[in-house]
DNA sequence: ACATACGGGACGACCCGTTCAT
DNA sequence: ATGAACGGGTCGTCCCGTATGT
C-alpha cells in the first residue's frame, strides 16, 4: 500500500498507537514485547517500525497521547469525572499512566520528550483550577499547583490500584478528595492537633 | 563455614534482601539483572539462589519486607510520619512499594504470596485506624477501610511522584490527607453541590 | 517523466552506481544497507531497484565497474601510475577492490559473473604484460600470467592498506614492484642462497 | 563445571577460539553469525560469551592471535616459509588476517585494540628485519620498515587470492618477492628509464 | 556455603526486497 | 517510473536458572 493518502498515514499512526496502548496497558513495558505489539496491532515489525523509531518512541507517543487525553478529560468533565473514567471505562488508560511516571524516574530522553507535552498542556491545566478556586470550589489557601499535585496523585494512586482486583470504591475517593480540596474551615480553631493523628 | 548456624543464614538472607531491595529500587524489577543483584548484594549467583529459589521469590521477599516495614512505620509515627519517611528518608522503599502494586497486577502467584502477608499485618491496621477515629482524629463518616484506601492511595500516588526529580512539597500533602480524613463539617450546608467540582 | 530516452536510463543508472560505489566503499558491502544507499544515491528503494535487481545485482555492476576502471588507468599509464592513483585519487575505489575480491572467495554466482568480465577484458592484459616484456621493462624469465598475479597481489595488498591510516609511501612500493618485475641478473652468480632469507 | 583451575579456563578459551577462527575464515566476520559460532565451537552462546564480551571481543582476540601467530611463523622460517603456510597448510588463518585488516579501516575501538599488540610484537620483526639486511640477505638502501610493508602488502595481497579457487603458484611469488628485497644492482646504469614501465 | 560454567530461550532492532498506488 | 508500505527473517545480546564443582 505505497504512496498513501495523508489521512491514511494517520489512521495508521492510529491504529498503532491504540494496539500498543493496549499492549503496554496489558503487559507493561518490558512485558509489552514486539511480537505482543504487532498482535496487538495487528501489523508486521516492518509497518510498526515504519511508523515509529523504535518501542521507545512508540511507547512515548503513546504515553503523550493518554496524557493528554486525560487532563482533556478533566477539563471538561471535572476530577470526579475523570476518575471515573480512570477506574471503570479505560483501564487501559490507566497503566500506560503509571507506566509513564515509572520511565519518567529512570529513562533521561523520555523525561525530556514528555516535557514539552507537559509544557503545552500546562496552561488549560492552570486555567481550570484557577477557575475552580474562583468559582469557590476549591479552597483558596493553598496555591493551584499544590491543589494539582494532590489530584495527581491521587489520580496516580487510584490508577495503581484498578485492576488488581480489589474492588476500590471510587465515589468514596472521589469525595475524600473532594474533601481535601474544597474550602476549609478554620483549622486549629475547631479541632486540636494532637499526637499522631495524621 | 560448612556447619552454619541459624544466625548465620538469617543474616545472610537480610544481606541478600537489602542488597536486592537496593537494586530493585534503583532499576526496578526487570532492570535488576541479576549480574545487578549480584553486584548490589556483593555475592555471586550461586549464593543468591542458594538463598532464594528465583529472581522472583527473591522480589516477593523484599516487597513483603518493604511493606511491613512501612505499614510498621505508619502504626507507630502516623500517616504523617510515613510520608515524610516515603518522600525523604529512603527513596528506596518507596521504588519497591510501587514495583509491588504493579506485579500485583499481572503476576498472579505473586499476588497471592502477597495476600498472606496483608493477611497477617491487616489486623494492626484496622486497630490503628479505629483509633485514631475513636480519638476523634479521624472522621467516622466512612468505614476505616475506605480511609485505609485512600492514605494507601495518596501512599502510592506520592510514591510514584518521588524521585522524580519533581519537588514534591510532602507537608502540603500531609495537609491534604489530612483534611480529606478528619472529621468533616455538614456538607450542603455551608457549599451547594455544582458542576464541575471535582 | 513517462517517457524515458535511453539516454536518460543510462544516466540514472550512472548515478546509481556511483553513490552505491561511495557507500559500498564507506560501508562495506554488509554494512551498505539499502537506507545508506538509497542516501548515497539521493533515489529510493523504488528508484534502485527498477534499475538493478537487488542488493547484490548493484554491488556487481559496481564491481565490474571498478576493476574495467583500474585496469584502463593500468594498461594507460602503467602500473605505478594505477597505484598512485589508488592509493591517493580515489581510496573508494580501492575498497571495492576488496570487497570484490572477499565476495569471490565466498559467493558463487557472483564469482560467474565476475569471470565474464574479466574474460572480457584480459585480452588487453595479456597484450600489456607482453608489451612490457619485449620493450625489456620487464622480465622474461617468468610468463606474463606470474607478472600479472604479482601485480594484482602488490596491488589489492596496497588497497588493502591504503586508508588505514598507515601512511604508506606509495613510491617505495612501486619502486619495489618495479625491481621484482624487471629483467633480473644471473641468480646464485652474485649471491649465495643461505638459510632464512626470504 | 565450576570453580575450575586456570587450566581449564585457558583450554575452553584457546577452543573458543580455535573455533571462531574457522567461523571467521569461512564465513568473514558478519557472515560468522553466533549460531555458526556455536556448531563451529560447540558450545553454547552462554559459554562463548561467558569467556568473550561480544563478537566483537571474540573477533579481536581471534585476530590478536592469528597475527601473533603469522609473525611467529616469520621470524622462524623467514618469508618464504611463512607465505606458503599462508597458502597451502591454513586457509583459515589467512581469510582472518584480511578481515583484521579490513576492520582496521572501519572500526575504531578495534584499532586501539590491535595496536597495542602490534606495539608488543613489532621488536622482534624489526630484529628479524635488520639481521636479514646485516646478513646481506637484504638490500640496505631502503629502511627495514620499507621492505616489512612490502613484506606485509604481498602477504595480504596473496592472502586475499588464496581460497579464491585461482591457482596461485605460490613459489613465484615468493620468488618475485625475494627479487624485490634482496640487494639490487645499481639502478640506472644497467637501465635505462623508460615511459609506461611500471 | 558459595562460586563459576554453561545452556538455551527470548527479545528488540534492523534490514532487505516486494508490492502497489500514484 | 517512482517511492512509500510492509512482511517477515535474522542477528547479537542479555538473562535466568541449573549443573557442577571446591
Amino acid at each position: 500500500v505505497p504512496k498513501v493518502t495523508q489521512e491514511h498515514v494517520d489512521a495508521r499512526r492510529a491504529e498503532i498507537l491504540e494496539g500498543a496502548r493496549q499492549a503496554f496497558a496489558k503487559y507493561g513495558y518490558e512485558g509489552a514485547t514486539v511480537a505482543r505489539l504487532e498482535e496487538a496491532t495487528g501489523l508486521s515489525r516492518g509497518a510498526i517500525f515504519h511508523y515509529f523509531r523504535g518501542k521507545k518512541d512508540l511507547f512515548s507517543a503513546v504515553a503523550v497521547d493518554v496524557n493528554r487525553r486525560y487532563i482533556g478529560l478533566m477539563t471538561t468533565g471535572g476530577l470526579a469525572e475523570a476518575l471515573r473514567a480512570l477506574a471503570t471505562e479505560d483501564p487501559a488508560l490507566v497503566a500506560v499512566l503509571i507506566e509513564t511516571q515509572l520511565r519518567l524516574r529512570r529513562d533521561e530522553d523520555f523525561v525530556q520528550r514528555m516535557e514539552e507535552t507537559m509544557r503545552e498542556v500546562a496552561p488549560a491545566f492552570e486555567t481550570w483550577f484557577e477557575d475552580q478556586r474562583a468559582s469557590g470550589a476549591f479552597r483558596t489557601d493553598l496555591e493551584w499547583p499544590h491543589l494539582a499535585r494532590f489530584a495527581t496523585i491521587v489520580t496516580n494512586g487510584l490508577a495503581l490500584r484498578v485492576g488488581t482486583g480489589d474492588e476500590t470504591d471510587v465515589e468514596t475517593v472521589v469525595q475524600l478528595l473532594d474533601d481535601a480540596l474544597r474550602p476549609q474551615p478554620e483549622r486549629g480553631a475547631v479541632r486540636k492537633r494532637r499526637g499522631a493523628r495524621a
